[in-house]
DNA sequence: GTTAGGG
DNA sequence: CCCTAAC
């Protein structure tokens, strides 16, 4: 029983009906559903049994249990379904006018489905008899002999009404099992018991039942269309949507099948109001809550089931009608009103945002089908396999008894009409690795390597321990072993050090950088992967990287990141060209704040490069300084062909620039060209510096051409 | 893979 | 520094 009830006071009956059973054992792992018995008064009160009442009781439903037990032990989850109906009678009989009409109004609502499903189920049990036959195998001997027996319930049930009558559950658990062992019978008639009927048994046999035969206890909904979510959208709010968003569509439904709204982002299946997460034990209330909670960002995963939509369309009205007796039998309130409220913002939202999916939703959806390809075959294999004992497996795949290992960490693929469960853990060894992985793998080669086979370890160790097992240790494994590695390797830290001592004294060439530092950072932040992981270790700019970069930027132009990164950021491995774009950004910003001047917004405004910060360039680029470094390009060589000088000021460049654009100045052609081609690395330096500069310009031969005219020339200061 | 730009 | 779109 899969309530998330404490205690329940049932009040099945009307006021004829002034005991009822209780003290359910539990027989499957499931959450505990204590019934109280009570004693209705005539003003309605409900009075606590007395000892010897409960006695009475139990000495009365001392045969029946053991019919019970028998049949709970396969089909417990069916059962509680069939509970939750048989007290939603009562607590609409009970209940406030107010919120009885809102039951009513849905329970309308789920009879037209259940009218419709139950044609459905007609054709399909004329067309392919005890269809559900997997199902009826996993009733076992003393159930099956008992069911077998029963077959003619409908025909016996009447004439023992009134001495059954002070138990209808059993009886309408009788009449499930009944059905389920073959019954093809049809129960005529629509669903309308639930909502006029007094309890009647002919009616909980003859309108209930049907409907419940196929339930499974399990909704993946996964394995549904959008049009299908949204039709079990329908029948659970009891109005249109038109949202297309699967995501959002299943965890509406979820949340309104489990009460809950904790409903993780990824995959779930709900089993019995309560979403399984990961694979939680049933009977473990607490941990399932913490399960759900923990599973909020992570995936979870899944057992095969085969549950066709039909099927499910089927079990969501069951769902539904115990989600709202559950509301009322906690006292929830259910505040229809918040629900409702949220759904129509949420459903806005979800409706209103057409935007563009992001690369990584696209990343993980094409992941996920992979995962879906890959495991094709694997699920063949398993389903042939679940066909000889499939109800088993179906109804209590992740209980794991003997182990009590908290289930954990895994997700949910489903592949058409089938659900898998992938460890979660998987997922880190598909992202992208880390960039500065290599470099950790050159250093700690058989750490790593040792990490990555426990990782791929662990889909086998999961598949070795049959569908249920998802334990928090099997998760835990690379992580523990990152830790150690973390921990037992001192030199990462030594190289940290190393590290940071190379950057401290600004030496260049060391080889050494970045790569102790992004170790010890990524083994550090390992066992926390979530966005913090990912983060870059933060390193401040020295002056000789701004200088480096200041440099680069005047050499090779702004927005030639890359090529700057790779020629004068050879030494420092740990900036990338984004970060030199990001950090030319930010001295641009700085530099603009502190001289917002017009001319400098027109400058910015009219050209991709803006001016260099005075305060940087002052620093680190005093006039007479070397601001062409002639590099040590290969094919460079300087020969140093005076004559040729040129000064330029910021204010002059442009007038100068167009002069050798025309050729009016320099009539040397050769030299013309060659002007021309430096032009623009001229303006990188001089538009918007106030300071004047001396360039020379070194030409290896006016007779070449332009060709050697390119960055490999240099300016060297006269 | 690189760059630009928003955050 | 991260993330994404655009190229």
């Amino acid at each position: 029983m899969e309530h998330s009830v404490g205690t329940v006071i049932d009040t099945v009956g009307s006021d004829e009906k002034d005991e009822k059973e209780n003290n359910d054992k539990k027989t499957c792992d499931s959450e505990p559903v204590v019934y109280q018995l009570v004693r209705v008064e005539g003003d309605g009160r409900l009075v606590p049994a007395t000892d010897d009442e409960v006695m009475a009781v139990e000495q009365l439903l001392e045969g029946e249990k053991r019919e019970v037990k028998a049949i709970r032990n396969d089909k417990g989850c069916l059962s509680s379904e069939v509970f939750s109906k048989s007290d939603l009678e009562g607590v609409i009989q009970s209940g406030n006018t107010d919120d009885s009409k809102k039951l009513n109004a849905r329970l309308e609502n789920i009879k037209v489905m259940l009218q419709k499903v139950k044609q459905e189920e007609r054709l399909l049990l004329s067309s392919e008899s005890f269809n559900h036959s997997p199902k009826c195998m996993t009733i076992e001997d003393p159930a099956s002999e008992r069911s077998k027996s029963s077959k003619a319930c409908n025909n016996k049930l009447q004439p023992e009404i009134t001495s059954r009558e002070i138990m209808p559950r059993f009886l309408e658990l009788n009449s499930i099992h009944n059905f389920e062992v073959g019954s093809a019978e049809p129960c005529s008639g629509p669903t309308n018991g639930a909502v006029s009927s007094k309890s009647s048994i002919s009616e909980s046999c003859t309108s209930i039942f049907p409907d419940f035969s196929i339930i499974r206890g399990e909704i993946c909904l996964d394995n549904f269309s959008i049009r299908e979510l949204q039709e079990a959208f329908r029948a659970t709010f009891g109005r249109q949507t038109s949202v297309k968003d699967k995501l959002w569509l299943k965890r509406r439904i979820a949340m309104g099948l489990t009460n809950s709204r904790h409903v993780p982002s990824t995959s779930f299946t709900i089993k019995d109001n309560n979403i399984i997460l990961s694979g939680a034990k049933e009977g473990e209330p607490e941990r399932l809550q913490q399960s759900k909670n923990e599973a909020e960002s992570l995936s979870m995963s899944i057992r095969v089931i085969n549950a066709s939509p039909q099927e499910f369309k089927t079990s969501l009205n069951s769902n539904m009608t115990d989600q709202q007796l559950s509301g009322k039998r906690l006292g929830l309130s259910p505040s229809n009103h918040d629900v409702n409220d949220e759904n129509c913002q949420m459903e806005h939202c979800a409706a209103k945002r057409m935007r563009k999916p992001t690369k990584r939703y696209i990343e993980e959806l094409s992941e996920l089908e992979t995962r879906e390809c890959t495991a094709k075959s694997y699920s063949c294999m398993k389903i042939s396999e679940y066909s000889h004992f499939p109800s088993k497996r179906q109804i209590k795949p992740v209980c794991d008894g003997k182990t009590q290992r908290r289930i954990f960490s895994t997700r949910h693929v489903s592949v058409g009409e089938f659900s898998f469960e992938v460890p979660y853990v998987l997922r880190t060894t598909t992202r992208r690795p880390r960039k500065n992985f290599v470099d950790l793998m050159e250093y700690y080669p058989a750490t790593i390597s040792h990490m990555v086979k426990t990782a791929v370890m662990i889909p086998a160790l999961e598949e070795g321990k049959g569908n249920g097992s998802r334990s928090r240790e099997i998760v835990s494994v690379p992580v523990q072993i990152l830790q150690q590695s973390a921990a037992g390797e001192g030199d990462v830290k030594m190289n940290t050090k190393t590290l940071n001592r190379e950057e401290d004294l600004d030496l260049d060439d060391k080889g050494l950088d970045a790569n102790g530092d992004t170790t010890y950072g990524y083994a550090n932040t390992r066992p926390a992967p979530k966005a913090s992981a990912r983060r870059k270790h933060h390193r401040a700019w020295t002056l000789c990287e701004v200088r480096k970069l200041v440099d680069g930027v005047a050499k090779y132009g702004a927005g030639r990141w890359s090529e700057i990164r790779r020629l004068a950021f050879a030494s420092y491995s740990y900036r990338t060209s984004v970060d030199l774009k990001d950090k030319w950004r930010n001295l641009l910003r700085a530099s603009l704040a502190q001289y917002p001047s017009k001319k400098e917004a027109k400058n910015l405004s009219k050209q991709t490069t803006v001016p260099i910060p005075t305060s940087i360039l002052s620093q680190e680029l005093p006039p007479s300084a070397s601001i062409f470094k002639r590099s040590n390009l290969p094919g460079s060589a300087s020969q140093h062909i005076p004559g040729c000088c040129l000064s330029a000021n910021s204010s002059l460049l442009s007038s100068r620039r167009t002069s050798f654009r025309s050729g009016s100045a320099l009539k040397a052609r050769g030299f013309l060209d060659a002007l021309l081609m430096f032009a623009e690395v001229l303006e990188v330096i001089a538009m918007g510096s106030s300071a004047c500069w001396t360039f020379a310009l070194v030409l290896p031969s006016l007779i070449a051409g332009p060709a050697c005219m390119s960055a490999n020339s240099g300016l060297v200061p006269i």
